[in-house]
DNA sequence: TGTTAGCACTCGTAGTGAGTGAGTGCTAAA
DNA sequence: TTTAGCACTCACTCACTACGAGTGCTAACA
């Protein structure tokens, strides 16, 4: 069963409906699904199974669309599902979706990766997902900010550069190639891990006085002008604003649906992708952050399965998409990856599909530790 | 002057135009250019500045034509350029065009970043040059596989993680966090570190023989599953496709120009920058590669300066673009960065913009080692 | 009382065809 | 050599029509 996150606490109960308007629901939800276009009371007659005559399918229809369920594009189209319309369908969706046979083929795919680099595995399972369910896959590889710098550590490259390791709270290394300005030797660079070790490590960057930061330039001596790079660079990883954790793959699968078939509809999805990485990481986010930006509302299964629906943002990017998303352990922090589609997309084989990633990632606690010999079983619920 | 180089290696000559000619093409292009819509007779008489009546204009639009200069869309359209024309019309591009205060504003910018991180440079570099030229902007960050790492390095994360350091020829750094099902001392981290280095130095790494690959998994003792791992980071970072290093910014921009204001258009070009960066690659590296593709014939001037037309690829997506780029120092190593735009794209513009971008990254050698004081002098040419 | 057939009505869409206007090429006069 | 005039082309716009999928209502039927 899911739970329903109203904006104003509500929980939804849709058990007024009979059995037969259920059942005609879902038929016109599955439809439209996989059309893409309104439908009416006689094709559903035709194609449907259900038994019924087109007119006394029309009467329900009818009373489906005053309880809010569906939506009229206009007189004489047929039914659309409306926001409430898909919560109800993804609350039914118990029933299992069986992956076909070349998706649980990608799908092994991530088994084959969770034994290569930790920065890349998520890419890879970005990219897969996307690959899998034939719309965009959006990840986020670390859901919070690291706070402050464990540990800093150092490597020579080169007389006029080094490399600046910085070691998160959350056990993940950051990097930054930075380039000086006088010659550097190795013993230069010892030091500079060695300052910078002694009085950087857990302090938030933003709140250091004036005096310790100049004491620190001193201590420096001729490459006093590398603090302030230094400075920046940790502020960068710790405080920043994390874009570059946010991956998209599989635009190009997005903009082959019809509801992006306008140029402005796909210039805005591009736009999404391109320059409001920001506002993917908050939807991802979820929560507090979300919500103040109308973000909400958003449903969530026991499974940590959530589905927002973009059409209630406001967002104009976002009003045809409808995002699936979870999140699951990768190393020692968590990732998030979800599946933005049209608002129409297939739930089913997106959640299923989902279940298995987090499942595959997730199974043995630490996903990065490999254990050899895991096995598909094919089965995906 | 700007050097031809055509598929079969003949020097055009257009000599042959007397000077009224010239103009007219000129004046037909900018024209277009401009308006993005075929330019009539009467139109170029009214609002290009020729004192010459309509019928004047038809006869020397005529001769233009049979000369390969302009294309006529179909008999009732005005004169588009050709792909010679366009051609033409770069080679007189001679005189400077002034960039406007905001855009050198924008540009200025760049001068502000050059004390950044060497591997943010380009990207910010990028970023603005999309925002300045309004179209979309692509770089390449380093133009050759590496070969062989010339160094390594390892810092110890945590019980089950060390960040491996890869150093590259060009003076680069790559790094991959790696995760070991044992655990990891400090100490450990220190000998893997070691037996790297008095391994795999310069090595190339496709061509390491068997046995020596297993003596030093045996070297690893209980930690020979990061042999493996280990190899793969390397080969990827020296022989990988090197994808990463292709960034491409402003698409959104792109795609509000007419050219693109199909949903088939835009989708290639999505495309291309999602999963095509491969080819992106193959363009900006120029030489035999692009060759080999039909990706020339190119123009290219003293400056290093060159021009790439999309149509004469055969490539779809690139069908109605060109490309202006060129390449820097940046660090120890050459960026290329050039501006993807419409055929019909501001060829002044964006080569004045390119040209202050490349005078200000390379003017002193070594972009990286900033001089604190670098003035704007507010002429691009 | 629930179900269905019939029918009038709505409304988006595809197709048609006349009108418009920007553009060309040709010819003959200046 | 330049220009005015003219016939012709052709994409594009717009009003109009026909079509058809769909609805809602009413009355008959099981």
């Amino acid at each position: 069963m899911w739970l329903y996150f109203f904006g104003r606490g509500e929980v939804m109960d849709e058990m007024k409906l009979s059995d037969r308007k259920k059942q005609i629901l879902k038929s016109i939800i599955d439809a439209y699904i996989d059309s893409g276009e309104p439908v009416g009371s006689k094709n559903l007659a035709a194609y449907g199974n259900i038994s019924l005559s087109p007119a006394t399918i029309r009467n329900e229809m009818s009373e489906l669309e005053s309880l809010g369920y569906l939506d009229k594009p206009h007189t004489s189209a047929g039914r659309v599902p409306s926001a409430q319309g898909y919560k109800f369908y993804v609350d039914q969706l118990n029933e299992d979706y069986r992956l076909g046979v070349e998706e649980l083929e990608l799908l092994g795919e991530l088994t084959r990766f969770k034994t290569a680099q930790v920065e890349s595995v998520i890419d890879r399972a970005n990219k897969i997902m996307s690959g899998v369910t034939k719309y965009a896959a959006v990840s986020l590889a670390r859901n919070e900010n690291a706070g402050t710098v464990k540990r800093f550590d150092a490597v020579y490259i080169g007389e006029h550069s080094f490399l600046l390791v910085m070691i998160l709270e959350d056990g993940s290394a950051k990097t930054s190639q930075l380039a000086s300005e006088f010659t550097l030797t190795e013993n230069d660079v010892r030091k500079i891990k060695e300052l910078l070790n002694a009085n950087l490590c857990g302090v938030v960057l933003d709140k250091i006085p004036l005096d310790q930061m100049m004491a620190l330039e001193d201590a420096f001596g001729k490459h006093r002008a590398l603090v302030g790079k230094i400075l920046r660079a940790a502020y960068s990883v710790t405080r920043g604003d994390g874009t570059s954790d946010v991956k998209i793959d599989g635009l190009t699968n997005l903009l082959s649906y019809p509801e992006f078939s306008s140029v402005e509809k796909a210039r805005s999805i591009v736009e999404l992708a391109e320059s409001r990485k920001g506002d993917i990481r908050k939807l991802l986010e979820f929560s507090e952050v979300g919500e103040e930006k109308g973000l909400s509302p958003v449903i969530s299964d026991e499974n940590g399965m959530k589905i927002f629906f973009g059409e209630e943002s406001g967002d104009g990017a976002l009003a045809d998409t409808s995002l699936v998303y979870c999140s699951f352990p990768v190393g020692n922090t968590n990732a998030v990856i979800g599946i933005l589609g049209p608002k129409r997309m297939d739930y089913k084989k997106v959640v299923a599909s989902l279940k298995f990633l987090a499942r595959s990632m997730g199974e043995n606690g630490e996903a990065l530790l490999p254990d050899g010999s895991k096995r598909i079983d094919g089965d995906a619920e």
